[in-house]
DNA sequence: ACACTAATCCATGGATCTATGGAGGATTCT
DNA sequence: AGAATCCTCCATAGATCCATGGATTAGTGT
C-alpha cells in the first residue's frame, strides 16, 4: 500500500497555490482588496481607507503583488494598484461567502458591524426592474472616486459623508435604494438609517458594485451625473 | 476628509473572513482538501496519502474544521473528515485557477510534477460524446475507495499502482479514456504514461472528478464495476 | 543641484504558525 | 476491567509573519 508517498514536487506545486492562500490570510489585506474591487488606488489612498500606517500598507501591497493578485500603474510619483483580474474579485466574493456559511464567527461579527438593519432590501433583478420603471431614485453612497470607477447606470453620487447637508439633491417623493461596495459594506446601511430618521422611505440593493460587476451587469464610468 | 476611520468591528469582520483564508494558507492544508474532495477519509488515511505524521495531520485539520471547511462523523473508533459543501470544493478549484493565472510560479511547478505530457487530453464534453457512441473505455485510475465514493458513470476502476498487472483487464482494441482526482493530478498522467509505453491507445480527461462534481454532471457510487 | 513627495526597502521585537513527541480521551473488543 | 486503536490535546523549538521606525530610491518641480 504505497499511498505514504512524498513527492518534493508536489509539494512545491501546493505551496505555490498555497502563496495566493497566503495573500487572503489577512483582515487587513482582505480589506484592501474590497477597496480594490471597487477600482484602482494609490498606496497613499489605501492606507488612509483601511486605517493602516503607509508602510505596513505598502508591506501587505507587495504581498499581494506577489501573489499576484494585484498589478502597479505608475503615474508620475504614485502608484496605482489595481485587481489582477475579475477572477481575483470573484475568489474574494466566494471566500466571503464561504466564510459567511460555514463560520459561526462571522454572522455576529457582521451585525455588529452592519447594524440592526430592520431596512429592507431589493435584489439587484428587482432593482432593474424599478429602474426601468423609473420609480426609484438610485443612491451611490460611496466617495465619489469609487463612483467615478463605475456605478450603476443612471445612479446619483451623493457619499454618505455628505448625505446630511445634500438630502435636498434628491429628487422629491420618490423612493430611494441605496447601494454601496457590496455585500458587507456599511454605507448604504448608515445612508439608509439616515434617510428614514429624515422621513425619506429608502432601501437597500442587498449587495453591490462588487456583485453588479461579477453578474457582468451594465457599469457606467465618470461623474457627469 | 474622514476617510481614515478605524472601525474594531470592521476589523473583526474582516478578521473573520480571514480565518477561512488562513485555513487556505498552507500547502499541506490544501493537499488535504483536494483528497477531501473525493470523498471522505480517516485521519489516519489522510495523514499517510499526504505523506504527515499523524500529529501534524490532525493538527491540520483541525484547523480546517475551525475554519468550517470540513465537518467531522463520527464512526465507532475512527473520524471521518468530509468536505463542509459544494461551496468548499468550489472556493478550492478558483484558489487553484486564480494561481495558475496570476502566479508564475505554478506552471513550472505543475510541469515538473505532472511531466511532459504529449499526451492528448478531452474535455469533460468530448468524453461525454465518446462515451454515448460507446468508442471509448473511460477509466479511473484513483484509489479504490475515491472511485467508490463516486465516479463518472460506466468508468471502471483500476488503481494506477495496479495498472501494470491489471493492464489486461481492459477491454481490446477500444481507446482508452483516464480521469484522476482534478486538474492537478498526477495519476491519469503517470496512467496514459505507462499505457502508450505498452502500446496501448490512451489519452487522460483535462481536469478530473473536482471539476466533474463542481459541473454537476452525473455522478455513480460504489465498486459493482 | 536641491528640496519635496510617494513609495519601497531594511532591521527589529513581538506574535503566530508548523512539525513533532508524549500524554490523555473516546470507543471497541475480549 | 484491561488492552488496543484512533485521534486529540499539550508543550516546545524553530520558522514565518506583522507592525513600525528609519533609511533609501524614483520621480517632480524650482
Amino acid at each position: 500500500m504505497p499511498e505514504t508517498v512524498k513527492s518534493p514536487t508536489k509539494a512545491r506545486l501546493y505551496e505555490a497555490f498555497a502563496t495566493t492562500g497566503k495573500a487572503l490570510a489577512s483582515g487587513k489585506r482582505l480589506e484592501l482588496l474590497d477597496l480594490l474591487a471597487q477600482g484602482e488606488r494609490t498606496v497613499d489612498a489605501l492606507a488612509k481607507a483601511a486605517g493602516l500606517n503607509l508602510t505596513t500598507a505598502s508591506a501587505h501591497l507587495q504581498t499581494l503583488k506577489q501573489a499576484g493578485l494585484v498589478t502597479t500603474r505608475r503615474e508620475g510619483v504614485r502608484i496605482h494598484y489595481q485587481l489582477a483580474g475579475d477572477d481575483v474579485a470573484q475568489l474574494f466574493a466566494l471566500l466571503r461567502k464561504v466564510a459567511e456559511t460555514h463560520l459561526p464567527a462571522v454572522e455576529p461579527a457582521r451585525a455588529a458591524y452592519l447594524g440592526e438593519d430592520g431596512g429592507q432590501e431589493v435584489s439587484r433583478e428587482q432593482l432593474l426592474a424599478h429602474v426601468e420603471a423609473g420609480d426609484v431614485v438610485v443612491l451611490d453612497v460611496r466617495p465619489l472616486e469609487e463612483y467615478a470607477a463605475g456605478h450603476i447606470p443612471g445612479a446619483i453620487s451623493i457619499p454618505v459623508d455628505e448625505l446630511a447637508e445634500r438630502i435636498d439633491d434628491l429628487p422629491d417623493g420618490v423612493e430611494v435604494v441605496t447601494y454601496c461596495r457590496g455585500e458587507y459594506c456599511v454605507l448604504a446601511h448608515d445612508a439608509v438609517r439616515m434617510l428614514t430618521s429624515r422621513g425619506r422611505r429608502a432601501i437597500r440593493l442587498n449587495d453591490g458594485m462588487l456583485e453588479w460587476r461579477l453578474a457582468d451587469l451594465p457599469i457606467a464610468a465618470g461623474t457627469d451625473a
